[in-house]
DNA sequence: GCGCCTTGTGTGACCGGTCACATTCATGCG
DNA sequence: CGCATGAATGTGACCGGTCACACAAGGCGC
């Protein structure tokens, strides 16, 4: 071990090379596992190592072999839960590999902007993981030049695609139909959806899970309401709701909604589960603590994140296992916020 | 531009170079902005740079040159309001001066796994951010090896440090002051503490805070709870907390635990503010929506990352502007869950 | 006993930049 | 007019690894 007090510069492998009495390429040979290495040799070698505290410098590694093992995650805003727990995920299966991971910030929809942090993110060297649940992260997946590795976390996509495809995805539109189906059941006589800001133009992933319950189960079909992502597109939305004494049961696109959905109709005067089922999407650790508890469907956004690590690591690596990582189904919670209409509807 | 479909190797300066009749060398300076370069020669490289596509490669650079423009922040669970904003505002700033951002998850206290963390970051060159706030957290910024610049978001320290040091904070202590002297002014005897784990052995700074206060205000200092960080540890907290009548105002650690804390008064049928006080701290977004909208101390969060990039930058590089960073002071968020006692109290 | 293949090891070039120094040419000044 | 000076440019080495190839020694078949 290097016991002197000062920094010095770190050891490379001809340093170590010298100190086994041996050629750099041995060195090499060694830290890469090749086998025709003499046993003695290697040993020696090894103890070199461990004596001088050699560390593979990653940079140099990268520059001279062109892999880098990094991936960059494109993504909006790091706060929201679904967001955070997918970027939890990626960074977990990419250290069980040793990859670096590295973030980006999609701060602005605007091409320009987009384009420019994909550029930074493709500079960064390695593959790339988009999340692209928003405008934004659907315009980063477009503009990513072809050639360079690329994973989009992304919505249910409206037909299984052929073949192997580069996205990932949980269930949306599956946990949506359950959703619905659940408020249905218990006697609705429709479901109003508040929707998180579509990716695309197309209809979202959520809205037609929503939108084919509706339809199995003959009800009518009321227009979704346009929400933000946060608790105050949530609110201004469930404002508007509380006016209309016919809605019943309101489907939000995300809890963080459907707490600003809660807090309207507790405004409004309109209690929740008594006149007003309210259901939540994504299960944030909050949602079980709220009064009243929310209703939601729980998706596996962690398993999410490792699933992408893994097809991009496939990608990336021949030799990565094919798929390692299985994204759990949506799974229904069913708490305090949703119960019977009132009676008389 | 470069129009041909398949993707060949990126452009390097030698392919600039002889594109536009010049060497490598000049292409360099061109890049870097060397003053000796003749108007003409300048504007033939740049037409050449453009028509190739070229773009200097990020890896290349950091080997050849030393310097990576590149923080890597380690962090526990990136899921956390706070962390997440703080890791935002590193983000934010680092895009600002086109570094690259990684991040490594700090899943377990444990040394050997810190250690390995900490070794992981350091191999990803250039410099560190550590948020440390946790266990987890103090203990990688304290294994980080000497010489590698770094800094550390930390908890206020007792006392202020002399001369320039690697942290920055947020005033936690006096946040917690503030919350606390609301509380009491509100007519409360005295005010229960739900602790968030300690970053150490030492009592934090939000638990000196809330001493302080209640010390001043001559009232009597019951024992801390426990809590963990999330909604369920305040939740435990909560309902033992309810079962003594005499408890009528609890500060807590954060707005997760606050919420658990909340929940677990209406479930003992204590009603909130009617019986019992409850004030937050980090105000998170969902805070203000919750029935009964939270009381907290906003803390700036993001401007907490970027100042500790800032601070960042500069041990990185001379050149980097000395403090422009500022962070907000605490700021006390009344609401709903706070008022005051019940009579006879 | 010779050639041939295999095993173990070393040498030189290269990845794409930067850095230190050399070289050329025009200019200013004594 | 000669020489020092500085602007503009080029050359070679280097950062710390990998890769392709050369080469020596030993075992085997014929």
């Amino acid at each position: 071990m290097n016991v002197t007090g000062h920094t010095r510069r770190p050891a490379s492998i001809r340093d170590v090379a010298t100190a086994a009495g041996v050629s750099y390429q041995t060195v090499s040979r060694v830290i890469n596992g090749h086998p025709s290495v003499r046993p003695s040799t290697r040993e020696r070698v090894l103890a070199a190592i461990d004596e001088l505290g050699f560390r593979r410098n990653a940079t140099a590694l990268a520059l001279a072999s062109g892999r880098s093992r990094a991936v960059t995650v494109l993504t909006a805003n790091t706060t929201h839960y679904g967001y955070a727990s997918i970027l939890q995920g990626i960074e977990e299966a990419a250290r069980a590999a040793s990859y670096a991971v590295g973030i980006g910030v999609l701060e602005s929809a605007d091409d320009a902007a987009v384009a420019a942090e994909v550029q930074r993110a493709a500079d960064a060297g390695g593959g790339l993981i988009v999340i692209a649940y928003d405008p934004a992260g659907v315009r980063a997946l477009g503009a990513v030049p072809a050639g360079l590795p690329v994973v989009g976390v992304v919505e249910t996509p409206a037909s299984p695609p052929a073949g192997e495809s580069p996205w990932v995805w949980a269930d949306d539109r599956e946990a949506a139909y359950q959703a619905t189906r659940h408020l249905l059941a218990l006697g609705h006589e429709t479901v109003h959806y508040v929707a998180i800001p579509s990716s695309t133009r197309r209809t979202s992933a959520r809205t037609s899970g929503w939108r084919q319950a509706l339809k199995e189960a003959g009800a009518p079909e009321p227009r979704p309401v346009q929400g933000s992502w946060g608790p105050a597109g949530g609110h201004a939305a469930g404002l508007k709701l509380a006016r209309d004494p016919s809605v019943t049961a309101i489907l939000c696109g995300n809890d963080d909604l459907a707490l600003g959905v809660l807090r309207a109709l507790h405004e409004a005067g309109r209690p929740v589960p008594g006149e007003v089922s309210v259901a939540g999407f994504d299960d944030a650790p909050h949602s079980a603590f709220l009064t009243p508890s929310l209703t939601t469907v729980r998706l596996d956004f962690t398993g999410l994140g490792r699933a992408a690590f893994g097809l991009l690591h496939r990608a990336l690596e021949e030799s990565a296992p094919v798929a390692p990582h299985p994204v759990s189904v949506p799974e229904l919670v069913v708490r305090e916020s949703s119960g019977p209409p009132p009676a008389g509807h």
